[in-house]
DNA sequence: ATTTTTTAATTCACTAGTGAAATATGAATC
DNA sequence: GATTCATATTTCACTAGTGAATTAAAAAAT
């Protein structure tokens, strides 16, 4: 169906690159599948994806805190937003929100003991539907795979740059 | 970055899938990464991503007209966004949207001479940043890329049917 | 030591998209 | 042929995320 639209379309603008565009349609389609896919399995925690992402990044780092400027930029967040997560997540006993001691300007984000249990708790559920994602890629497959999307990730990150540097 | 926290993670919880989990979270950030430089590519023309996807799939289509329900089945929207993407459109004189004859439930909106001349000035200038994104990619590179994320949207299509069937 | 500049986080007003209900027409059933 | 059911679109109330302005503290400049 989109291949259709995109071949008729570069029938009419024979320079379009439309091998490129094709690649570029379909990743953004899978992005919006994958994030649907993760809502759907993140809606029964009552958790949306930034909070999500924001919990885990959390749970990952060494000492359990960060602060609202380094979440925003782990997560690609506003700052405006991360504001918000973390005022839900803090409604929900998941991180403690507190005044840091060296620069009173920042704030100090924390995960919980009952935040780390929540993840513990939540994630493992989640792993089937993950592996099935990948049923039928052989190992090679998944390393090629890697190996495609980072150096597509290289030229956006250049591309990013040449936007506002 | 990230594959330090999904490292750390899976060290605590070891049955985690962390190569897959790893590739998903790629797919997401590419998937954002893109949806961002598309967006800028139409800032200057005033226009978002699900209207420009709305008016391309118009473009593409050999009559140039469609109906809000077929549209909304295309660019995966809602059709509460599909009446405010019209309402966008029409106002900027690149669409029509009228009455259909057969069945009077159904409105028929329709690209119009100023939306397709609209179309073939822009489109052109997005070449180039496009051809970019896939540099250093080989035919094959691009053959195997198309590949694999075919496989994936497919298992991905049936995880989302066994979501509500 | 005071002023200026920079950095960090928040608040406010806005855009984009979603779900539930409303409206209206067509199709099916009795 | 009246009633029930299904389909198509829109309206309304909400969630998620963004940009601009605000507040406050630290760092740099004078």
């Amino acid at each position: 169906m989109m291949d259709e639209g995109i071949g008729r379309v570069s029938q009419i603008i024979p320079q379009m690159p439309a091998l490129e565009a094709r690649l570029c349609r379909l990743m953004l389609m899978l992005g919006d599948d994958i994030e649907e896919e993760l809502e759907f399995k993140l809606k029964p925690h009552k958790l949306n994806h930034s909070e999500f992402l924001t919990l885990m990044i959390l749970y990952s780092r060494p000492d359990g805190s960060s602060t609202p400027g380094e979440l925003c930029e782990y997560a690609t967040q506003g700052a405006t937003n991360m504001t918000r997560i973390a005022n839900a997540l803090v409604k929900r006993g998941l991180i403690t929100r507190g005044a840091s001691e060296e620069d009173r300007r920042r704030v100090l984000i924390r995960i919980t003991p009952a935040g780390r249990r929540f993840v513990q708790k939540m994630l493992p559920p989640m792993f089937p539907r993950v592996a099935t994602m990948f049923a039928g890629f052989s190992d090679t497959d998944k390393r090629h795979l890697d190996r495609l999307l980072r150096k597509l990730a290289g030229n956006l990150d250049q591309l990013s740059e040449s936007r506002q540097p």
